[in-house]
DNA sequence: GTTAGCACTCCATCGTCTTGAGTGCCAAAA
DNA sequence: TTTTGGCACTCAAGACGATGGAGTGCTAAC
């Protein structure tokens, strides 16, 4: 037996995936025969779908029924026998309409990408916050909230709004925090967080001869203030759409993926690995090496501004997915957001 | 027959009614007098058990099953029956614990809340977040991000961040950006926002005649930074032990559940509901007036800071719910969230 | 290499039967 | 008058078995 697959082995897996993408349930010869466009006689399907059996492409739940993908199926469906079709217009005009209200401020954004990502794909939308350390500084501002206590609220190049509490050891009068804010505003904005950070370190040491007291003290909360939070934050909507898969009909199964989206950190890990990657990635069950989500697939694409990639967003479904449909969806959207990053806030 | 209850009747009900709570399966009259302390023989309970029926307190799924309670019967055992135990002390760490560390800032502390409810009471946590205008004044800051676009960054007194892109027909300098923002700062902090906003609507009719034209525009911006957002936002965590109640065992049920909480404008109007009130608020099924509600309990309560209240907080999950242990639980909750939030930042 | 035919397998479905928990009612007991 | 034991009745749930049908693998013919 060849271990390649010959054309007409392709066209029967590929008809078999798609029509198990479909309808969810087992696919047999003699359906492929009638409906499909095969023009070959169940007996010759059989055949050959005992050969893909074989190789690992497909499976079959029991003896009396039809075929279903396994995971290298759908592996191999994606990597080769896809066919990315462009969006049609229609669902373009969806998706960006959703944009088009005025005063969408970047947060306000990220989610509703997730949202739309949800209700135009039907599964569950992701979408990864961008890492403080991607992002450009633009302005940042320290709020006394009691003695001890200090709010530094930051605002990235894209209107990104974070802000963080700070314990202080001393009581820091009004009026200096002004002078703090002032110098940091004047001398950062538009500077990388990563070069502030680098300009922070470097000043701080030149300090130490100076001694500016109320400079060192700048550079300490600044620098308290930009430390990067290690867990990023991920925008999950429509988790109700895994409710309607038939893969999931059962509670405990159910409960253990749900589980897992409100933990969030392994959407964030997921996320994470598509960030260098350019186009869309796909992560199809054991690939996400989590038992979790072992017949789950994630569907991700990078946004970006004007400097380089900013986050992932995605979508997240039953490894039984269109993914035809979906890619498109997810590419569009990766580079409506990264365009609407670009023109806005300049 | 009677129409009020005498005692024996309300211990049975009540014995019915905790252990459907417990169990999730029709309490028969022999499962009552066999475990539970009634002393009389099921014959007798059952006289008993008919009786509350016919007065809308139980009700039978078919003739050969035992009784469950129905709304009304949960009703009256929520008003009259149930006692409500402090909590213990235990439990009281559990929670406690959970705000010990330090740099919490407001919105991680409601967003804790509201998962903490959830883990201890195995149940969904919901906390809505302080409307913009029950708040008090602390800081106000504008960052300009294009020609045209204004960020509008606002810190209240507890140290919750709310921001806002405002959209200005004309060229604002940084430096005028500047001014009106201390201007603000200097002579608004402190007010409520309602007594911000009335002065500024003061301040603007006294400005027509002075006609500086820089003021003038700090309020305009400050209105439309100050707007209340119509619809309040709800902290939702542990959507997944929705999972785990028997009673929403059907997915399309579930799903239309879910879809309520994602939705989140039938919650902000529920939870609404809780803030003039005074201590633990139980709405019980058709008391929520929504139909997707129509089997969900929610028990609220309302947490305030320096000046009153400031938003509520709660639990939702099946009505059948053992109500005496959550009661607490929720009650302590808010009284603890309105400490922090008294005592901290001042 | 392809196809028709055929025996075989096994799940899903449906009806039947049984079981048992629980009820309502009545007459006897307290 | 209230409580209780007894008894016939009801009905869901589970077990069992038969049936049907979709699909397979294999073999022999085309």
């Amino acid at each position: 037996m060849a271990n390649y697959l010959t054309e007409r082995s392709q066209k029967i897996l590929e008809a078999i995936i798609e029509e198990y993408i479909a309808t969810a349930q087992p696919v047999g010869s003699k359906a492929l025969t009638l409906n499909l466009g095969i023009k070959l006689s169940p007996a010759s399907v059989r055949n050959v779908m005992a050969e893909l059996e074989e190789l690992g492409y497909l499976t079959s739940p029991h003896t009396s029924a039809g075929r279903i993908p396994t995971e290298k199926g759908y592996r191999f469906y994606v990597d080769s026998l896809l066919r990315i079709s462009d969006l049609d217009v229609r669902q373009k005009d969806q998706i960006e309409l959703k944009y088009r209200q005025q005063g969408l401020q970047m947060a306000d954004m990220l989610r509703e990408a997730s949202r739309t990502l949800s209700t135009v794909c039907h599964y569950t939308g992701l979408v990864m916050v961008p890492r403080l350390k991607t992002t450009i500084f633009r302005h940042i501002e320290f709020v006394k909230l009691s003695p001890r206590q200090v709010l530094a609220v930051f605002v990235t190049q894209s209107g990104l709004v974070q802000n963080k509490l700070i314990d202080v050891d001393e009581d820091l009068h009004p009026r200096d925090l002004e002078k703090i804010t002032n110098y940091l505003n004047k001398s950062m904005t538009g500077l990388s967080i990563q070069e502030v950070r680098a300009r922070i370190i470097a000043e701080m040491a030149e300090e130490k001869a100076l001694f500016d007291h109320l400079l060192r003290r700048a550079f300490v909360l600044s620098s308290a203030a930009l430390v990067d939070e290690a867990t990023g934050d991920v925008i999950i909507e429509g988790t109700s759409h895994f409710l309607e898969q038939p893969e999931f009909a059962d509670l405990p199964h159910m409960k253990r993926i749900v589980q897992t989206f409100e933990q969030k950190s392994i959407l964030v890990d997921l996320l994470d690995r598509g960030l260098e990657a350019k186009g869309v990635q796909v992560i199809i069950g054991s690939e996400t090496a989590y038992s979790e989500l072992a017949d789950c697939s994630l569907i991700t694409a990078a946004y970006s501004g004007k400097r380089g990639t900013l986050g992932t967003l995605g979508v997240i479904g039953p490894y039984r997915m269109p993914y035809s449909t979906i890619i498109p969806i997810v590419d569009y959207t990766a580079n409506l957001i990264s365009r609407l990053l670009d023109t806005d806030n300049d």
